[in-house]
DNA sequence: TGACAGTGTTACCGATCGGTACGTACCCTG
DNA sequence: CAGGGTACGTACCGATCGGTAACACTGTCA
């Protein structure tokens, strides 16, 4: 019994695995899924740079060792926390379609919709892939890489869409929209809710609009 | 006799101030604006948290003692950095007004068009404000502080510039160019030349022109 | 029962972090 | 020439950074 500040009794919140925990429970269980969750947290919160892995360890609960384990570095770390948002942000992108099969404009606007609404939340910090890509510049980084392998795979994704909506000219389209949509990511950090995030649909709209109506060629 | 790697003697690029230099030469001159300049830099290109007080004092030819009489502390310090960047932020922003006399459509699609021309160079950051954000996300931080002033006040500019121009919701046209903007500063440090930023004057001009004809009421 | 994988514990590493106490060379004023 | 302020450098501080070595313990599965 070391009792040096009892670290395990304070995380009450993420009981949800263990029913009343009867047993020993020295070892949380899944040292590198919690690891994983809490450095995603504090990452994308107060930034990769900011976090220490001292800091993750103790508020996911486990030690360093466990982390190094299961991670080569700090780095890596940070790149898997970006793949873990990659995952979560094309949930996001994708999940609109279902409702609206066939209908490409309909689908992203409604993602819009649903970023409008997340951006003006509390605690809401943009796009963690864009964050990383300016807490890293260095292009050799591999968050760096695992950010800019996002965005180019957006910007091919945006300009599929565009192009089956019938846009005049869908990758120009594309890339105002990906603006638009960058644009939201950053500016809601700063202003909170009431940020110009509020004109994204409404603009993104008339955009739409504008360009299909444009005459090809 | 400490004598652990000569660092003195290394900085011999930035002769340009002292012609010859017959005199004693200790003091470069200045240490003060060195630190600013050279502190400005270097936190454009890698980013504030990235840089450590050692390498701006190295990298100025000055030592830790004369940044610290100057500044009292390297926040402060990056916010004088932020307060530099605003100032010229606001000199590129108004200087094509000048060749655009009560045309503020064509004095903000001249702003676009330099900085799409800016953002492709090598180098390119994108805004160190927006920058600065993300890398203090807490409001109280003075960096966070001076960026945040900024935006704030651009977007009232563009507002102003909205309503010249007789938009029929100059507030959300102006949100919609913040939008296009902070996409343009974000997107254009992943991708490089070519990138999204490219489709950015012809998006705003699709953009204003809509919502100019947009039937008010 | 025994091997094993995964974890926690403790203690440590060299490097770098932001920041400072203190002495010194210069220049201007009397 | 004396004196004092200004500007600077040398050397150092404690804290924290990312990362590691060595060992004890626990549960699972064969």
């Amino acid at each position: 019994m070391p009792t040096k500040t009892v670290r395990t009794a304070k995380p009450a919140a993420s009981a949800a695995s263990e029913p009343t925990a009867p047993v020993a429970a020295t070892a949380p269980r899944r040292a590198a899924e919690r690891i994983r969750q809490t450095a995603g947290e504090l990452f994308y919160r107060e930034g990769i740079r900011a976090v220490g892995v001292e800091e993750i360890v103790h508020s996911a609960g486990v030690t360093k060792p466990s982390l190094y384990r299961s991670f080569p570095s700090k780095d890596e770390l940070a790149a898997a926390y970006l793949r873990d948002f990659d995952a979560g942000f094309w949930r996001r992108f994708e999940a609109p379609a279902a409702e609206h099969p066939g209908d490409p404009r309909g689908h992203l606007l409604a993602y819009m919709e649903a970023l409008a609404r997340r951006a003006g939340r509390d605690g809401y910090r943009g796009c963690g892939l864009t964050n990383a890509t300016i807490e890293y510049p260095d292009r050799n980084h591999p968050a760096h890489q695992v950010a800019a392998a996002n965005k180019r795979a957006l910007r091919e994704r945006l300009t599929a869409l565009c192009t089956a909506m019938g846009a005049a000219d869908p990758a120009e389209l594309a890339d105002g929209l990906l603006l638009l949509l960058e644009g939201s990511y950053a500016s809601s950090q700063t202003f909170g809710t009431g940020g110009p995030v509020r004109a994204l649909v409404a603009t993104a709209t008339r955009l739409i609009d504008a360009s299909l109506a444009a005459k090809p060629g």
